[in-house]
DNA sequence: CACTAATGTAACAATATTAGTTACATGAAA
DNA sequence: TTTCATGTAACTAATATTGTTACATTAGTG
């Protein structure tokens, strides 16, 4: 698998668990679609249990459920509770801080970086997993079109 | 260093050369002013090079300098011609494609990422080199405010 | 022309990050 | 009490990134 998937791994366990109301389904079955391992799954999906966004029972017919109906979980919702950042970070190293350029580069791409979550925080406020689901999103990032493919 | 610090690695380095125009700096001197190798400055500006932002020289006096005026240099020529993302490539394995899921996933997410590209990318296009030298922003993320720090 | 000083670049080492795995404790249902 | 599941720590493996060394190349200078 590759670089911090983290965010689709947990797109597709949840959509998953949506197209499978009636039983709760194991961290097993789980890696088994998403080919990882389930131990995988249980942190991932932990971290979205934290937000109650899924829970998870033990024992027999344990797993994982979704807590909410699927177009009431924005993938805001999930990319927060997962702590995850789109943007990659760049910050210096600590030392140099002694040169004052550095401290105005910082500054100027912190602000750049905050501005630009906001901005990718309200358009994934705008999916929710009904619509990754649905195979289109009902309220897509180009109306006009729908969701289509790049390249 | 930090993760992927090559970007602000740049505008340092480049914000060095906005501020001495006059003769060309080398490669050692602007390693110990970034904190770190000759080596690297020499990859990330080698790339800055074959865009044109700046120019390398060999043997006595060589170094490098700026090619063009720091206010006709954004941030978006420079992310652009490094190659490098500012945000990250959230990717499925392509082995699960099977599921069908995972497809959608990967197209509702490609959408949204090239989407997010594009607004970052127009950002960026307004911040210049001499901007960040001027240590403020002329044509600042928030005018009402100038660059500010978050946190 | 030899000498020095710089970049260009390949190859390698070190580090950091991320994902994958094993092992075992815990809890719930049959 | 046995079985099946999660919870979690600890470790390994894989990957990505940065740092380093070494040396070829090029350009000035005496």
């Amino acid at each position: 698998m590759k670089r911090s998937s983290r965010l689709s791994l947990a797109l597709h366990a949840l959509v998953h668990l949506h197209k499978q109301p009636h039983e709760a389904i194991t961290s097993t079955t789980l890696a088994t679609c998403l080919m990882t391992n389930p131990v995988v799954v249980r942190r991932v999906l932990g971290e979205l249990r934290e937000a109650g966004i899924v829970g998870s029972s033990k024992g027999h017919d344990g797993g994982w459920r979704l807590l909410r109906p699927a177009k009431d979980i924005s993938l805001y919702a999930i990319y927060r509770a997962m702590g995850e950042s789109l943007l990659i970070r760049t910050e210096s190293d600590p030392g140099d801080i002694q040169c004052g350029i550095v401290r105005t580069v910082n500054a100027v791409m912190g602000e750049f970086i905050a501005d630009a979550e906001a901005l990718l925080a309200a358009r994934l406020e705008r999916v929710s997993i009904a619509d990754i689901a649905n195979q289109a999103t009902p309220n897509p990032l180009h109306p006009h079109h729908g969701v289509h493919h790049h390249g």
